[in-house]
RNA sequence: GUACCGGUAGCUCAGUGGAUAGAGUGUCUCACUCCGAAUGAGAAGGCCGCGGGUUCGAUCCCCGCUCGGUACACCA
C-alpha cells in the first residue's frame, strides 16, 4: 500500500527547513474539515527556526510543491500547507489493495514471532453470568483478535474464579441445604441459592464462617470429599458458561483458573521468603510495600491458606515460563487497580524485570438504575436474558421488514447478539455506565445493526450486478476517475486509514477506537449510496463504483470480525 | 482521610497542543414510481465542571478547587 504521508513528506522536504523527512512525516495532520485537504502541514514551529512568519513559509512550500503529479491541488491557508491528493490515483491504489487482499486487508505482521497472552472473562464459578461480565469477555475477545490480526501469536486464558474461601461456603451450604437432583437440573441457580442462604444464615450463626474456612482449608489440602464436590460445582458451572460463550462466539485456549495454581503456590511462598521479602504481621505473612506508598500484599492468611494475590503471582511466573510472553494482558475491572499495582511491585521486588510486560487493562463499572449490581440482593441482569431479548427483538423487526429472508433465525441471532457486543465496544472502556434495556434494544443510529445493515446493503448492490461486472472489479480493471465525488472520496480515505486504526486500537487496548471508525465508514458509505446511483448505464462508471462498494463491504466485514461480530449478507 | 478514574449539546458519548469543538439520540421539518428508509438531508441545541499557570497557541499539559465513581491487610 502506498504511504501517502511518506510521499508528501518527501515532496515537502528541503534543506532550508531543517527537518528530516521523518520529522515532516510525523508533523503531517489530517484536517478535521475535508475542505482543508487530505493532509496538512502546519508551519508554526518553523517560524522560530527560520525567523519568518509561518504564513510565508507555508506559502513558499505550497508554491514549490504545487506542480507535483501526486496532487490535485496544494493551498496555503494561514500557517498551513493543505495538500489534496490526486483522487483517481488515491482511489485506484486503495481499492486495488483492499479487493486483492480481501479478508486480509487491515492485517499485518508486526508481531511476528512474539506471543501475547490475553486473560479475560474469568467469571467466578457457581455464580451467574450477568451483564457485568460482558465487559471483560467482549473487550478481551476483541483485544485478542486485534493482536492476532497484527501478527502476534496469542494465548487466550479464562482465569476462572474457581478457588478460595467462597468454595468453603458453597460446600458447607450444599451439605446443609442442597441436593444432587436440584443441582443437576439447574446448577448455577441452585448454587447461587445455597450461597445466598449461607449469607443469610451466617448473620445469626457466625460460626458458619469458621466452618467454611476450615472446609476450604481441607479442600486446599486435597481432602477427597471436598475435592469431589468442588469438581462437580466447577464442571456444572462451566457447562452453563459455555452456553453463553457459544452464543457470543467466544472461545479460549486455556481455562487454567485459580485452582490450577494451588500446587504452585508453596514454591512462590518459599521464593518470597528466600528473597527476604516475606514478613509476619498480625499473624499473616505479607510483603511490606509501604516504601512504595502501597498497602501490604497479604501472601498467606493467619490460618496459612492462600489468597488471590498469591495465586496471581504464581500465575504470572508460570506464564512467563510456559509461554515466554512478549505481553501478558489482564482485562480486569478497574476496581482491582490497587491489586495489580501491588502484584506488579511484588514481582518487581522479586527481581522479575518482565513485570513491565504485564499490563492491566481496566474497564469501568456497570450498574443498574436501581444501583450497583448485587447478586446476593437479587439486583442483577443476566447476560443470557439480554442476548435472548436482543435476538427476539431483531426477529420481530425482521418479520416486519424482511419476512422472506432465508435463515431468518440464524441471522436474527447474529444481529441481536452483535447489537449487544457492539454497544459494549462503543465507548472508552474506562467509563462507567448504567445498563438500560431501552439502549441495548435500540437498533437505530450508531449501533451494531446499523453497521450490519450497511454491510447487507452493500452485499445487496453487489448481488444486483452481473457476473462480468464482478469479474472486472475483482481484477481491478476500472476507470477510477469516476470516483472523484466528495462522498466517494471521503469513504475511500476512511477505508485507507483502517490498518493504522487497527494498530492504534491494539496498542491502546481500546477496541472502541475501531468501533468508532467503523461507524464513520458506515455513515460515509450510506451517504455515498444516497448521493450517487451505483448501478448506472455507463459500464465503466458502474464498475468503478461497484469496486468501491466491494471494498467497503470487505472492510466492514473485516472490522466487525475484529470486534467479534458477524456480517450477514442479508438481514 | 489517601490514591486512582471520570466531568464536553436536554440525554448517551467521540475528539485533538493548532484552523469554525463533532456524532448519535431526543425535538421540529424534508426525502422511497428509483440499487435495501434498521437510511439520508436540514433546523435547533456548547463559559469543553471552576480558578490559576506553561505556550506563539490549551477543551487537551501542570497546580489548586469542586462534583461523581472506585479502591484502601488476611474476599476475589
Amino acid at each position: 500500500m502506498i504511504d501517502f504521508k511518506e510521499i508528501i513528506a518527501h515532496e515537502i522536504f528541503d534543506e532550508a527547513l531543517g527537518l528530516s523527512v521523518e520529522e515532516i512525516k510525523s508533523m503531517l495532520e489530517i484536517p478535521a474539515d475535508e475542505s482543508m485537504g487530505d493532509f496538512a502541514f502546519p508551519c508554526f514551529k518553523l517560524a522560530r527556526t527560520m525567523r519568518k512568519a509561518p504564513q510565508m513559509i507555508a506559502a513558499e512550500i505550497a508554491e514549490r510543491i504545487g506542480e507535483s503529479e501526486y496532487f490535485d491541488k496544494v493551498e496555503q491557508v494561514n500557517a498551513y500547507v493543505n495538500t489534496f491528493i490526486n483522487r483517481a490515483y488515491f482511489a485506484g491504489e486503495l481499492i486495488k489493495e483492499v479487493n486483492s487482499k480481501a479478508e486480509n486487508y487491515g492485517k499485518c505482521n508486526v508481531g511476528e514471532g512474539r506471543t501475547v497472552i490475553v486473560e479475560y472473562s474469568s467469571p467466578n464459578i457457581a455464580k451467574p453470568f450477568h451483564i457485568g461480565h460482558i465487559r471483560s469477555t467482549v473487550i478481551g475477545n476483541s483485544i485478542y483478535k486485534l493482536y492476532d490480526a497484527i501478527g502476534y501469536k496469542t494465548v487466550r486464558i479464562n482465569h476462572l474464579g474457581d478457588y478460595g474461601t467462597q468454595f468453603g461456603k458453597m460446600i458447607v451450604a450444599y451439605r446443609k441445604w442442597g441436593n444432587e437432583d436440584e443441582l443437576k437440573a439447574n446448577p448455577i441457580k441452585s448454587l447461587l441459592s445455597y450461597y445466598t442462604k449461607f449469607h443469610v444464615e451466617v448473620e445469626e450463626h457466625p460460626e458458619l464462617d469458621d466452618e467454611a474456612r476450615e472446609t476450604f482449608a481441607r479442600l486446599e489440602s486435597g481432602a477427597a470429599e471436598e475435592v469431589a464436590l468442588w469438581e462437580k460445582f466447577r464442571e456444572y458451572s462451566l457447562a452453563e458458561f459455555n452456553r453463553v460463550y457459544g452464543m457470543l462466539g467466544i472461545s479460549f485456549d486455556s481455562y487454567a483458573g485459580e485452582s490450577f495454581y494451588s500446587d504452585k503456590m508453596p514454591a512462590v511462598v518459599d521464593e518470597l521468603r528466600a528473597k527476604g521479602l516475606l514478613v509476619e504481621s498480625q499473624g499473616a505473612q505479607i510483603v511490606d510495600l509501604e516504601p512504595y506508598g502501597l498497602t501490604p500484599a497479604v501472601i498467606l492468611k493467619s490460618d496459612g491458606s492462600s489468597l488471590y494475590a498469591t495465586r496471581d503471582i504464581a500465575a504470572a511466573i508460570y506464564r512467563k515460563k510456559t509461554y515466554d510472553f512478549y505481553k501478558n494482558i489482564y482485562v480486569v475491572a478497574s476496581q482491582q487497580n490497587l491489586h495489580f499495582k501491588q502484584w506488579k511491585k511484588v514481582l518487581d521486588l522479586m527481581g522479575y524485570e518482565w513485570q513491565e510486560d504485564c499490563v492491566h487493562v481496566p474497564f469501568g463499572l456497570v450498574s443498574l438504575e436501581e444501583g450497583t449490581m448485587s447478586t446476593r440482593h437479587g439486583r442483577v441482569v443476566f447476560l443470557e436474558d439480554v442476548l435472548n431479548n436482543a435476538v427476539d427483538k431483531t426477529k420481530e423487526i425482521m418479520l416486519e421488514k424482511n419476512p422472506e429472508t432465508p435463515e431468518l433465525d440464524e441471522i436474527a441471532k447474529e444481529v441481536g447478539i452483535g447489537a449487544v457486543i457492539f454497544q459494549e465496544l462503543s465507548n472508552n472502556r474506562i467509563k462507567d455506565y448504567v445498563f438500560s434495556w431501552d439502549k441495548v434494544l435500540n437498533f437505530d443510529g450508531e449501533t451494531g445493526p446499523y453497521v450490519q445493515y450497511t454491510h447487507a446493503r452493500a452485499s445487496s448492490v453487489l448481488r444486483n450486478a452481473d457476473e462480468e461486472d464482478i469479474r472486472a472489479i475483482t481484477s481491478g480493471a476500472c476507470d477510477f476517475t469516476y470516483l472523484n465525488s466528495d462522498s466517494a472520496y471521503s469513504l475511500i480515505k476512511l477505508l485507507y486509514r483502517v490498518p493504522e486504526v487497527i494498530c492504534d486500537a491494539a496498542e491502546k487496548y481500546e477496541p472502541s477506537i475501531l468501533t468508532r471508525h467503523l461507524v464513520d465508514i458506515a455513515q460515509s458509505f450510506n451517504k455515498f449510496y444516497h448521493d450517487e446511483h451505483i448501478l448506472v448505464d455507463n459500464i465503466e462508471e458502474k464498475r468503478a463504483k461497484l469496486s468501491l462498494v466491494l471494498a467497503s463491504k470487505i472492510v466492514i466485514a473485516n472490522c466487525l470480525d475484529l470486534l467479534g461480530i458477524k456480517a450477514p449478507e442479508r438481514m
